[in-house]
DNA sequence: CGAAGATATTGATGGATGTCAATATGCGCA
DNA sequence: TGCGCATATTGACATCCATCAATATCTTCG
């Protein structure tokens, strides 16, 4: 089994401090959460984001994504491909099989940085 | 003073339960959702976001936005255009003057959709 | 009323993006 | 070794999008 972690975008670093409402962001760190919102904001995505987290082990594997999104099986390793490059899935493949997982904290991250009220 | 609303996401309504990662969302949430993220992805818009949230009363005028992002007049009144029909600011005019305000708890609920864990 | 200033709209343009068909890669099994 | 299956990559294409210049609209003030 091969474990394959792009880490094109490292969550731990980049954007992880105040978030949006509290003062002004620069233009750096505008770009960086803007990228992560950006691999979210669109309807497949979101729905393969979220077929993933409800999934035992908040893992599935591709063959059990192509039917639900109905989409062609090419487009939908190219949308795993841009969630993983953004951080928010790793894959594993066991076989011929490819597992992608939730990232743990990955949505929970970007989930405070939109906004602090919502955290306490 | 004129105050305009434009409705065209109407946010106390869609996508307002579930969040992503309890159980897999339809084809239709997952549409209403990336409309909201894909208004929010953009680096522009999250720093005249930013901007607006860190102003006094969460408001701020055009002509105080335009220097900081540094784009044309015309280019950042259709980013506010863009963030204003995705429901997270409103538009009132005084004078010749548009201020753009944060709509209350949009971010919020936005946040709280991308994750359960953070709320918590 | 007419000029000046602030903002919105329109039109054009280069670049990014979602999608599929075709093909490549890699693994398991006979 | 060779075939079949699951997944990834490539190439092409249509559409969307961010941006600006030019222009329109609206408000205030002289």
């Amino acid at each position: 089994m091969t474990t394959t972690v792009l880490p094109v975008v490292d969550i731990t670093d980049a954007a992880c401090c105040t978030p949006l409402t509290t003062e002004a962001i620069d233009a750096e760190r505008a770009q960086d959460l803007a990228q992560k919102l950006k691999a979210l904001a669109d309807p497949t995505r979101l729905r393969l984001v979220s077929i993933v987290a409800a999934s035992e082990g908040e893992e599935a594997c591709v063959c059990d994504l192509i039917e639900p999104v109905g989409l062609s099986q090419p487009t939908v390793s190219h949308h795993l491909r841009i969630l993983m490059e953004a951080g928010f899935l790793t894959r594993s493949k066991r076989g011929t099989w490819a597992y992608y997982k939730l990232v743990p904290g990955a949505l929970g991250q970007l989930s405070q940085l939109l906004d602090v009220t919502s955290s306490r």
